[in-house]
DNA sequence: AACCGCGCAA
DNA sequence: GGTAGTGCGCGGTT
């Protein structure tokens, strides 16, 4: 019997709840981030669930299912359940029953010493297809321990071995492409701590994705690790901007020069030792076909990089699956998708090898601290009424966008005077609105390029304090003395466009001045419920939520 | 050949 | 169940 009241309680649906305000929580919280996933965070308990790639990723990363025991033990308030006990050993024990390797004549392999799980996954029918029985293996019945993968099925197999819940570890090594000679160019910086030790996890591991909070270098991790497999690499990023990026930041940081990186984009087609590529040159398609094809194999690329692969779309899932046999590093702040796609980025690009909680990179000093707030807006009689009428696909957009808002932004604007804020929304009649109401500038989609830079760097300089953006500022923009961010509406229940709003304060501050970010939300409306799954990834990493009440903001 | 505006896709 | 932003390719003009 566990006589500590520790802040725990583990439930046999596989279900961790979290007492928040227990004084052992946030180290609870962070060891059970190794393999537990946030689904709920109200106030005052928060829900964990254990889930199978939680824990496959875990384990891949090396932690065995005595260690998660050995977690749940230490800050549970009650035993734990014996089904849970069985349920953790038996899940992690899946991961590496079976095996990729090659054998002596380079043919893929799918091996496994018990010849229950071979003779159970090659009955699936997805499955068998892509398997067939080696000469010298037939006849043996149920001896039989491997079988030959056909060579274009390696990514193939690993996602429907994940989704049958036989989560193949890949021994088969990788192509070493074309050697290139890359080096880090640190006469005037160095990789931090934890960027050497992502870059290490990464090369050890073969492929797979590290996670790091916005502005915390992850495009020093991608240079790191190049200049470790020294290999003709491409790089995959969402945009023009970040390529642009990519692009300077290797030239500054690198031995690299502009001879050696190309870009290969809807305008130029560049194909260069290092190559920069737009995920949707590849999905782009001319008479039917993918047109680009070519550039997976217009070099012996020894390296792949997918910059925000939490937003791979789903047809580069598809070409990864035949690119198995190139390293993969696939780098993001949210390793999160609200499209349930996670097992495939597990099995085609990796397991997850390195990860730094952000309030860990915090208390490094090497991004800001910041708070949360919900700020809770009752809506006049006059639209709960209207609200309460409305079809349910009109809902959300008439909570998000209520009026009542407005009164709530000038105040927080107000309490906030003198320091850097953005406002940011959703829906463009909102921005509008917002802009005209509070006398500051917009930036929206249709904002063209050189007036996006031109207000950025007003921004910058502060000759403008407010900025009013839409969805334009998710992404790939740097203001680092934005201080403030007033959220008034954003899309449904998107944790990661949560996380990288928030991430745009995150940049630490000559001001000293610490980060504050607001929620506004109409309460007792579908945008609440919203805004609580939108949350998830941020309390997750150890934010936790201020609500107030829009009539006591001080609170 | 360079530059645009437009429709489409995911 | 939804809005907005993005990049690509095409077909037009200059």
């Amino acid at each position: 019997m566990n006589t500590a009241a520790g802040p725990l309680i583990v439930q046999s649906d596989r279900t961790v709840l979290l007492e928040v305000a227990h004084p052992d929580a946030e180290d609870a919280r962070h060891d059970l981030a190794v393999f537990a996933e946030l689904e709920r965070a109200p106030e005052h308990i928060h829900t964990y669930r254990i889930t199978r790639l939680g824990l496959w990723n875990a384990r891949a990363a090396g932690h065995t299912a005595e260690n998660m025991l050995a977690t749940l033990e230490k800050y549970s308030k009650f035993d734990i359940p014996q089904s849970v006990i069985v349920d953790i050993g038996e899940t992690v024990g899946r991961y590496g029953r079976l095996v990729i390797e090659r054998d002596d004549t380079g043919t893929l392999i799918l091996r496994s010493t018990d010849a229950a799980v071979l003779s159970e996954i090659v009955r699936a029918k997805r499955i068998a297809p892509l398997l067939f029985l080696p000469d010298d293996q037939k006849g043996r019945g149920p001896a039989i321990d491997r079988y030959e993968i056909q060579a274009w099925a390696r990514g193939q197999v690993k996602q429907e071995l994940v989704k049958l819940g036989w989560p193949a570890e890949d021994l088969a090594g990788y192509t070493p492409g074309t050697p290139h000679e890359i080096a880090l160019d640190e006469r005037e910086w160095s990789l931090r701590e934890y960027q050497n030790q992502a870059v290490s996890s990464f090369v050890d591991g073969g492929s797979g994705v590290v996670v790091l909070p916005c502005g915390a270098g992850k495009t020093l991790v991608g240079a790191g690790a190049m200049a470790t497999v020294k290999t003709t690499t491409l790089i995959l990023v969402t945009n023009t901007v970040s390529a642009r990026q990519w692009r300077s930041e290797l030239l500054r940081r690198t031995s690299l020069t502009e001879d050696e990186i190309g870009e290969y984009s809807g305008q130029v087609k560049e194909v260069k030792p290092v190559t920069i590529a737009t995920y949707q040159i590849l999905t782009a398609k001319r008479k039917g076909e993918y047109a680009h094809l070519a550039l997976l194999n217009a070099l012996d690329w020894g390296l792949v990089i997918y910059d925000e692969v939490h937003l791979l779309p789903a047809p580069v899932f598809k070409l990864t699956a035949e690119l198995q046999a190139r390293r993969r590093l696939g780098l993001t702040a949210t390793l999160v998708r609200e499209d349930g796609r996670e097992g495939d980025v597990f099995s085609l690009i990796g397991p997850k090898r390195f990860d730094a909680p952000w309030k860990e990179i915090e208390a490094q000093g090497f991004i800001s601290p910041a708070s949360c707030f919900e700020v809770r807006i009752d809506l006049p009689q006059q639209e709960r009424l209207e609200y309460a009428a409305s079809a349910d696909d009109e809902r959300y957009r008439l909570a998000a966008t209520a009026p009542a808002k407005l009164s709530v932004v000038k105040e927080l604007v107000k309490k906030h005077e003198g320091e850097r804020i953005l406002v940011i929304g959703q829906y463009l009649d909102q921005i509008d609105m917002l802009a005209e109401a509070l006398g500051a500038p917009k930036l929206t989609g249709s904002t063209p390029i050189e007036e996006r830079e031109r207000l950025y760097q007003e921004f910058r300089d502060g000759v403008t304090k407010i900025l009013v953006v839409s969805k334009v500022a998710n992404f790939s923009v740097d203001l680092p003395e934005a201080t403030v961010a007033i959220q008034v509406s954003g899309s449904f229940g998107s944790r990661q466009e949560e996380a990288q709003r928030l991430g745009r304060l995150l940049r630490p501050k000559e001001s000293g001045l610490p980060a504050n970010f607001y929620t506004l939300v109409a309460r007792d409306t579908v945008d609440q419920d919203f805004a609580q799954n939108r949350q998830r990834f941020l309390a997750e990493q150890g934010y936790s939520y201020t609500i107030l009440d829009s009539d006591n903001l001080a609170a």
